[in-house]
RNA sequence: GUCCCCGUCGUCUAGCCUGGCCUAGGACAUCGCCCUUUCACGGCGGUAACACGGGUUCAAAUCCCGUCGGGGACGCCA
């Protein structure tokens, strides 16, 4: 799977996206993959994945699977695929580089305690005095005596000089240098910060488009220095909007739960394509009102400049109840949209996993019977389980019996139509056509409507009164479940 | 605190660069009607937004300034 980079250097671009492995692929994360990927798709570019994974402290097997698992998922595959930790050389290499020039200088404060609390980021901290200004001899000495020290860039911060850059999204960027904090290279352990190592490898990879979630912008001008310093011309940016909670804030996985992994979404019984279509409408759009897209589509569709600027909100529900809850009301839409555009086949196909993980037998001709009947009526891959749930078990579960009661029927009525239907069923061939003549002729016979004929039998079959239509229904069931199911309805009815 | 970004219906968005065609369009959600053997699909219709205040202009959602609001970044995390 390690590929070698192509050696004959092409002008088509190579984006890449670099997740670091410390808990599930979160849906922020899917869009930047799914943008990264759809740029690369639309110009004929390079898809790299690269695991930024310099953080051996939070680093786990468990992320890098679920990683995978949920790009698997979305079956958008990539070109190459790197490893951060694997090209440690190449990092200390450039931090080398940038330290010979004098664009860098050792830090020998030791390392701040409290990491995590977030106190220590409050104030106005941009360098350490003593050490920026610390004599180079003096420097070489503590550090060949054997003093740690991190690396730390000599940010240039004499009045007027800025760092400024173009993004593709939020167009000219401009910082005072004096703004910028003297941010770390190295740490003290010698491994590369994450600043670093980004930016040696997309310089050494030749990324020529960071497309990336916005939350990078305030530091892209750290980039910015780092591909100067080492003597590159920095990529392209493109930043994202962010996707944010209801509340407003953005989506993590701490605050905001599963609701932001991506195999949720898997579990629920979303299509992947219909994900990939949601994620692609939060923040972007095609301009022209096309909402349901196929991923072929969304590839001949998508331009950076198609980009918006302002947030995005994943409209989920916080404290989720039932999966139709949980989602983006939209979400749930374009995944009934693209359900309805499955051939029968093919949606059959998808269903059959869902139905034999709950734990229903079940075989491929007869989910292809029952597929069109639930076509129109699911939302969820895992609807299946409440829509057909009837056409799976042997003995239907209980239901109270007044359901039998037609529309102004009493249950007289109830009693009439299914004895009729008991009469009349054994004698018809059990396909559509039939079934309605003989069903709407007994009705007529009754002297009832044909709704008040159906309903009885519906429940007697289905076991409630929301259900597909009846002769297909009856078809699929077969002439013998109708009849002992029937039967049952008759004794509850007594 | 410092710096950066953003602000059109409840939500996703079109329009903004290149002012007038915007009595602001589409979609989801919601409400109502129709279709109909139930449900669903489908069809039709309704409610609903240019954050606010100043400019500039014959004319501003569109340009300028300010205010307010929201978000993000500031770590030897990524």
């Amino acid at each position: 799977m390690m590929n070698l980079p192509n050696p004959v250097s092409s002008p088509k671009p190579r984006v890449r996206f670099a997740p670091s492995p410390t808990g599930f692929l979160h849906v922020g994360s899917a869009r930047t993959f799914i943008f990264n990927w759809l740029y690369a798709r639309r110009t004929g570019g390079t898809m790299i994945l690269r695991l930024d994974d310099t953080d051996v402290e939070r680093n786990t097997d468990a992320s890098v699977q679920s990683i995978f698992e949920g790009l698997e998922w979305l079956d958008l595959g990539w070109d190459e695929e790197y490893k951060q930790s694997a090209r440690g050389a190449l990092h200390r290499q450039m931090a080398d580089a940038i330290l010979r020039k004098g664009l860098a200088y050792r830090d020998f404060t030791p390392a701040h305690t409290g990491d995590s609390e977030k106190s220590g980021a409050q104030g106005t901290w941009l360098f350490n005095p003593g050490m920026r200004e610390m004599s180079r001899d003096e420097s070489d000495r503590r550090a060949a005596a054997g003093e740690p020290f991190a690396l730390r860039f000599r940010v240039p911060r004499e009045a007027g000089t800025v760092v400024r850059f173009t993004d593709a999204v939020y167009g000219e960027q401009v910082k005072a240098g004096a703004d910028i904090e003297d941010f770390a290279l190295l740490r003290s352990d010698g491994m590369p910060t994450y600043h670093l190592a980004s930016c040696a490898d997309d310089a050494d990879l030749r990324i020529s488009h960071i497309i990336r979630g916005q939350d990078h912008l305030s530091n892209t001008f750290k980039h910015v220095l780092i591909f100067q310093a080492a003597g590159y011309t920095p990529p392209q940016f493109a930043h994202l909007p962010l996707l944010v909670a209801p509340d407003g804030t953005k989506l993590s996985k701490r605050r905001h739960g599963p609701v932001v992994s991506v195999t949720t979404y898997r579990d629920a019984g979303f299509l992947p394509e219909a994900f990939i279509n949601f994620l692609c409408l939060l923040g972007w759009s095609p301009k022209n009102d096309r909402e349901h897209m196929s991923r072929e589509e969304l590839v001949g569709a998508f331009s950076l400049e198609g980009i918006n600027r302002a947030n995005a909100v994943v409209n989920f529900k916080e404290p989720a109840t039932t999966a139709e809850e949980t989602f983006d009301p939209k979400a749930i839409w374009l995944n009934a949209e693209h359900i309805r555009g499955l051939a029968i086949a093919d949606l059959s196909q998808r269903l059959l996993p869902v139905v034999r993980q709950a734990g229903f037998a079940v075989a491929p001709e007869r989910m292809l019977q029952i597929t069109p009947l639930i076509r129109e009526r699911i939302k969820l891959l895992r609807d299946v389980l409440t829509a057909a749930d009837f056409f799976f078990v042997d003995q239907l579960p209980p239901y109270d019996p007044a359901e039998l009661i037609p529309q102004k029927g009493d249950p007289a009525m109830a009693l009439k139509v299914l004895q009729k239907a008991q009469a009349v069923l054994p004698n018809v061939e059990f396909r559509h056509d039939p079934l309605d003549q003989a069903l709407r002729a007994a009705a007529q016979e009754l002297g009832v409507k044909a709704g008040q004929m159906f309903q009885p039998i519906r429940v007697a079959v289905c076991g409630r009164k929301n259900a597909p239509p009846l002769f297909e229904t009856l078809e699929v069931l077969g002439k013998e479940t109708t009849l002992r199911r029937i039967e049952q309805a008759l004794e509850n009815l007594s």
